[in-house]
RNA sequence: CGGGGUGUAGCUCAGUUUGGCUAGAGCACUUGGUUUGGGACCAAGGGGUCGCAAGUUCGAGUCCUGUCACCCCGACCA
């Protein structure tokens, strides 16, 4: 551990690699240094340890109650997919096959057919539909799963990419195209509005390219957010599927007008990925900076002089007010300095931080400091709780506002291959772009320079008419970018 | 799967070239004391089958053989 005295008072003790200098080694000490998770004996497989799993919790609270308001209702299915299931889709099993794990023993038993761990679960969800969806007045079926998916990917990273992972699938079946199209849009912008608004992460809306769509399905959209060393994180998707799985599967239902036809169907999901996101949008160089919304603990009473009972009694007063006021509190009474305290407490990101000393107990008086601005302020005692439901709305609006900023300041635009490159690897963000819609010239395009289509965004701001890639006739914008 | 690298304390590593006594340091941890408004200090302590297996040798962290794991660069990645 290195120390760099920065002026008189303040140290700064390097645990944390500089965000300029590597930056997927300061995501990596982030994860670790905060104990968001830790590997485990599997490679690629993590232990999301508590705090982590607390920043899940929220996310999964917050997100599952939006889904209840829009009638979708949980369930869970089996974590083993027959090969005969999950083959059934053509498109669908190509595209996940590659990295499926298997199951081929239980107990002394070899099985007749291998199991495939879920890398996703259209297929049970297809299963079981065939069985339960008889009428139309048994449509639209809701159903969404909190469950873990296994992919055996070659290269792994905690949360971005692992073998492992945890996340929600909603399954829908609807009884038209159309009705499974709006379903598929109000999700997307669920999602959207989930993660402007919670964690502080502006996102761009659009529609995946043919050949980044999900495999097996008719369309996909997708909510994509730019990270600060300028690539892009897929997330949220949504998708929709047509009749392609009924078609499959043969689920049929009988109409108004007592005729049989296929259900059309959608599926949605948002990962443990997203911490990902947040820890990359919003993190620093002094380590996490958590929106106050989704943060596990949203304020950190730290008093001064914890060998004075005084000192402790007014905190913990103050601790049992706020807790019992709804706030999440945590309050530090180890004896480390104060000023290990500090930093620890902003490593971890918690939005707000309260000091309370002799001086403020004489004063009446508590020391507040913001994480995402260092701003520091008095506060009188009596000015308390509404003071702390300020500052909270104002960093969760500021870290919001921030994000944007950076996000509007890191999209350009481009008419030309060079044009493209040049921009999304000197500005490092997003180009809009006129594509042809050829899947080859993608292709072609991400093994030349490793660029690929994010997504073709709902709002478009381009008037050319020429692919900037291959130079034919355009079909529409697409945002291009790296991605992870 | 191809190329390169690394395995020694919870973490970061030294020691291996040239084999030698009881395997080290810093951080972290435990105890006691002094401190406490930006990462405190002193003292005492605990913690290791040196990745694993077999071999050479009077003697192996160090040399030989095999094996396993992890990391980086490629390829792959709805």
């Amino acid at each position: 551990m290195e120390t760099i005295a920065n002026d008189k008072k303040k140290v700064i003790v390097k645990e944390i690699t500089n965000i300029d200098e590597d930056f997927a080694k300061w995501y990596t000490d982030i994860v670790r240094k905060t104990r968001l998770c830790d590997y485990s004996s599997v490679k690629g497989c993590m232990i999301i340890e508590p705090y982590g799993y607390a920043i899940w919790e929220n996310i999964m609270r917050e997100l599952d109650n939006r889904f209840k308001k829009i009638s979708v209702k949980n369930c869970a299915m089996p974590m083993f997919i027959p090969e005969s299931l999950l083959t059934k889709e053509k498109e669908h099993v190509e595209g996940f096959s590659p990295e499926c794990a298997w199951v081929t023993v239980g107990g002394d038993e070899v099985l007749e057919e291998r199991l495939c761990v879920r890398p996703t679960s259209e297929t049970l969800f297809c299963d079981y539909y065939k069985d339960v969806i008889k009428s139309y007045r048994d449509l639209p079926k809701l159903l969404n799963q909190w469950v873990s998916v296994v992919r055996w990917e070659k290269t792994t990273r905690p949360f971005l990419r692992s073998r492992e992972f945890y996340w929600q699938e909603g399954h829908t079946a609807h009884q038209s195209i159309e009705e499974a199209k709006d379903f598929t849009i109000k999700m997307l912008n669920t999602y959207a509005d989930f993660i402007e608004n919670f964690l502080a992460i502006p996102v761009i809306k659009g529609k995946k390219t043919e050949k980044e769509k999900f495999a097996g399905a008719l369309e996909t959209y997708t909510v994509e957010s730019i990270m600060r060393d300028g690539k892009a994180l897929q997330s949220a998707t949504s998708h929709n599927f047509g009749d392609g799985f009924a078609k499959a599967f043969g689920i049929k239902f009988l109409d108004k007008n007592n005729e049989l036809s296929y259900i059309y169907q959608t599926s949605w999901g948002l990962s443990t990925r997203i911490i990902g996101a947040i820890i990359m949008v919003h993190g620093d160089n002094e380590g996490l900076k958590l929106p106050p919304k989704v943060a596990p603990t949203q304020i950190m009473i730290i008093p001064i002089k914890v060998k004075d009972e005084n000192n402790v009694k007014k905190a913990n007063e103050l601790y049992n007010l706020l807790i019992n006021l709804g706030f999440r509190v945590e309050i530090d009474l180890t004896d480390k300095s104060p000023g290990f305290k500090f930093a620890d407490s902003e490593m971890r990101g918690i939005p707000l931080r309260i000091e309370i000393g002799l001086k403020d107990i004489e004063n009446e008086q508590v020391v507040f400091v913001r994480r995402d601005n260092h701003q520091k302020r008095i506060i009188k005692t009596i000015n308390l709780v509404e003071s702390i439901k300020y500052e909270l709305d104002d960093i969760q609006k500021s870290m919001f506002d921030d994000a944007k900023r950076f996000l509007n300041s890191h999209i350009d635009v481009a008419t030309n291959l060079k044009e493209l490159v040049d921009k999304i690897d000197k500005s490092s963000g997003f180009v809009r772009a006129m594509h042809c819609g050829e899947k080859e010239c993608e292709e072609k395009l991400k093994n030349d320079t490793g660029i690929t289509a994010r997504c073709i965004p709902f709002d478009k701001v381009l008037s050319n008419n020429k692919c900037a890639v291959c130079g034919r006739d355009a079909k529409y914008e697409v945002i291009f970018g790296r991605a992870y």
